[in-house]
DNA sequence: CCTTGACTTAGAGCTAACTCCAGATGATAG
DNA sequence: CTATCATCTGGAGTTAGCTCTAAGTCAAGG
């Protein structure tokens, strides 16, 4: 697959692609004789992945450093599972976070909401 | 109470107090006669709030738009209204794509945890 | 009054995560 | 073969959100 397709399947831009790679996010591209990026099977599935844990958040040096840990072998399985509980810890953190503001703005919405019909807004505690 | 105290209570930078204030995203904060800030019950409120929809995420541009309508007075409240119905429905997104790499994470983790004990790593689809 | 430490401002600097650019090279249609 | 378009690389530029610095002012103890 050329780096236009893999660019439209994941709506991602090719600059992305190119960086993630640059940086190691994701391990190196296969490329035609003429130099050219070939994403295979995998390539497409590190996309896939990258592109999942950046929408939540996770930071680009734990990614890089999975991809490092995972090129490496069977020997580093510890060390990446407990790169991902860490991480897994920390996203279970921001979404309680977001939980608490989400309370915080459904109730603020609410407020408004009632002021709209009563022309009161109420006391914000 | 003083920028310290302030700093103190809600574990916030003096900077990041500071900058707040001088952005927009807080109303401006009492001085004392020699120009030191002397923050209200009010003051605080507003910390308080910054701290608690930047702890999700909500972007400071929306923070302080919503902060110059509340000062504009009661004909804004339709329009603040909507601006957090906007940012919650984006906070929503944001939360979906957080519970699907929570998923994803737990899966993968898993995998690991059943490897460490299996010594095989089962296939990632 | 003097020293010391907290506070002030304006503006520069920093980090993460892209995003864009220039110049060169590859691929393809005519 | 040539024109055109896609892709390549290295490096510069951008944005958000702080964070730090410098140079000066305020406040409190002795």
């Amino acid at each position: 697959m050329t780096i236009t397709e893999v660019s439209k399947k994941y709506d991602m831009s090719q600059d992305t692609l190119r960086y993630y790679e640059r940086i190691g996010l994701i391990p190196a591209v296969n490329r035609t004789k003429g130099g050219m990026r070939d994403y295979t099977e995998e390539s497409c599935a590190w996309i896939e992945l990258a592109k999942c844990m950046r929408s939540a958040g996770i930071p680009i040096e734990a990614l890089i450093e999975y991809c490092a840990l995972t090129q490496q072998g069977d020997e580093t399985i510890i060390a990446r599972k407990e790169l991902l509980v860490e991480e897994r810890t920390k996203l279970l953190e921001k979404m309680e976070d977001m939980k608490k503001t989400l309370e915080r703005l459904n109730y603020k919405i609410d407020r408004y909401e009632k002021a709209e019909v009563t022309g009161v807004l109420s006391w914000d505690k």
